[in-house]
DNA sequence: CTTACTGCAAAGGATTTGCAGACTA
DNA sequence: TAGTCTGCAAATCCTTTGCAGTAAG
């Protein structure tokens, strides 16, 4: 997980090589205002840089190492069967997602930012997961 | 979504057309204490009915039908890239999730129970999702 | 220079689908 | 009987992996 004291926004953690792909990889999630799959991602380099020839299995493993270090939180949205990732900012965020057209909203605080202990017996807990599901506006009956 | 007044637990659902493997899965899922896997659920069926000749394939549509119709609830657990399915009894629970040994904890209440509504503009929240993560007293450090 | 990273293609694993036969209401 | 459901096998889709060549420090 990311203890760095000189951890800066919006540069390339220095704890992780640094590559051509990864830093387009960390342009583009950083970016993001919401998570994206890999394969999201994968087109967004297809577009950017069309002559660069990148493979999908770079994106992946990018990914993966972004994941391990902590600046990646990778997580799976009702509705859809693959995983998204999203940049971690700071302060982690949850969505309200639209069971009809898989819209994301984001939640203004999370419930959870203060309590995060204590809910179980042994077991300490790191993290948590939280996803609102429904309609959005458009999709209500 | 189940809207019907005269729903029992433990009876297999009158809006579900009711054929031997449905049956089977319906007592599978009713029994179990924790979500299974759709290979979970198919072994499980393996044991009980050696000679029955089932299918994984009938595993997942008879899944999508009951989740269809809001019997079964389908989710994804942190840790493990497959959907896992819990028969919802009555009221939903949650779980905290061992990173390590991937065991589940239950929660006893759910936090959310009483606040459904509002945390979100024009959304209409149907229901939410919910899982701590973290080490559970084996495998903690 | 040495080690780690990448592209490519093939493998893997979970889930879905087409089809003809079997079963339920 | 009519329509739905099932088993089987093949097909998808997302994701991972092996390998030889390439790039970063």
């Amino acid at each position: 997980m990311r203890n760095h004291i000189d951890r800066e926004e919006g540069r390339f953690p220095a704890d992780i090589k640094k590559t051509k792909q990864r830093e387009e990889i960390f342009r583009i999630l950083t970016s993001a205002r919401e998570p994206m799959s890999a394969v999201d991602i994968y087109n967004c380099l297809l577009k950017t840089m069309p002559d660069a020839g990148f493979a999908i299995s770079t994106v992946y493993r990018s990914l993966a190492v972004f994941e391990e270090k902590g600046y990646v939180a990778k997580t799976s949205l009702t509705g859809s069967d693959m995983s998204y990732f999203e940049w971690c900012q700071g302060q982690h965020r949850h969505y309200a997602v639209c069971l009809k057209c898989h819209k994301l909203i984001p939640l203004k605080d999370c419930p959870f930012e203060h309590m995060e202990l204590d809910a179980a017996e042994d077991f300490t807990i790191t993290g948590h997961k939280l996803e609102l599901y429904g309609y959005c506006k458009g999709c209500r009956l």
